[in-house]
DNA sequence: CTAAGATAGGCAACTACGTTGTCCATATAG
DNA sequence: CTATATGGACAACGTAGTTGCCTATCTTAG
């Protein structure tokens, strides 16, 4: 006979490990030269992508309004993370575009994720951290930039 | 030679199963009487337990300032899930314990997430389940209430 | 026994990140 | 050329945090 589980402990240990995984980015960009970044931000940059995007646009991809969109493109300008330029096609749309710093904070996450990744596989094994992985997109389908909840992380 | 995963899925895929997990949770708890009942109240009121508490100890259990718990509190107060008395062996202190209606809540949430876990169960096997949960346990170790966060969920 | 310090709680002002509602400017279609 | 759709911005608000400050009460040292 297995012993019960309780059903509670599976959120928090995802929520847990969640934060960990964030957190230790953050520290480690911290000391790279991005201390003002926060974990929202990586995402939104993600978001916005190589080719630029607009309020609306970046809106719809991470499940939120235009309005919460432009306030964060207004925070990530204001931090030199992105700057926007007039589409001369179309005078109404504003075209939000990573910057040289911005691309740089991209690039170091992904360096750091990759960095974290092992750590966990070093500790758990190549084969189980697949599996875990694995076992979790199973049970999340779908594109991962869509986080569709309203309110990405927070709010809950 | 192993195909190369990329680091960043983890911690998305961790944030999405865990955004799953607590969306179904309260669309139960809602159709179960519970409509307003926000996540993070289920959180607070689990680390208020069955002997009550007080804002300042339960800011210290959740790592949030005395401030945030007391206005967590205040809510909590009055959706009706918990009340106040002022203790009478140190009238400083006010006393916050569940209502009966909060305790029907934790009770709720104790049984949906039994059986949301069962559903993972029936879908990966309760053996890969087991090595799920232990592998995120290895990897966030100690009180998984202690969110240590601060800014338990959000404010990312 | 009183003065000094520690602790509990509350208030005010602020930040971050979201929401609705409204409005204007510009494109596009009939 | 007018009607409609779209992009962006502004205001007001809600929720969940923060810091700083203040008062009331309990505890401890002299």
């Amino acid at each position: 006979m297995s012993s019960y589980v309780p059903g509670f402990e599976l959120p928090l240990r995802l929520l847990l490990a969640f934060r960990l995984l964030i957190d230790e980015l953050h520290a480690e960009l911290g000391r790279q030269g991005h201390p003002d970044i926060r974990p929202m931000h990586g995402f939104v940059m993600q978001a916005i992508g190589p080719d630029g995007t607009t309020a609306v646009e970046l809106g719809r991809t991470l499940g939120v309004t235009k309005q919460a969109a432009g306030k964060t493109i207004e925070t990530l300008e204001r931090i030199g993370y992105v700057e926007r330029t007039t589409d001369p096609q179309d005078t109404r749309r504003k075209i939000v575009r990573l910057t040289p710093y911005g691309m740089d904070a991209l690039d170091r996450s992904a360096r750091v994720f990759d960095t974290l990744r092992a750590r966990w596989a070093a500790e758990l094994g190549e084969e189980r951290l697949r599996e875990l992985e694995s076992d979790l997109r199973r049970m999340t389908p779908g594109n991962p930039w869509r986080l569709d909840t309203p309110g990405w992380f927070g709010n809950l």
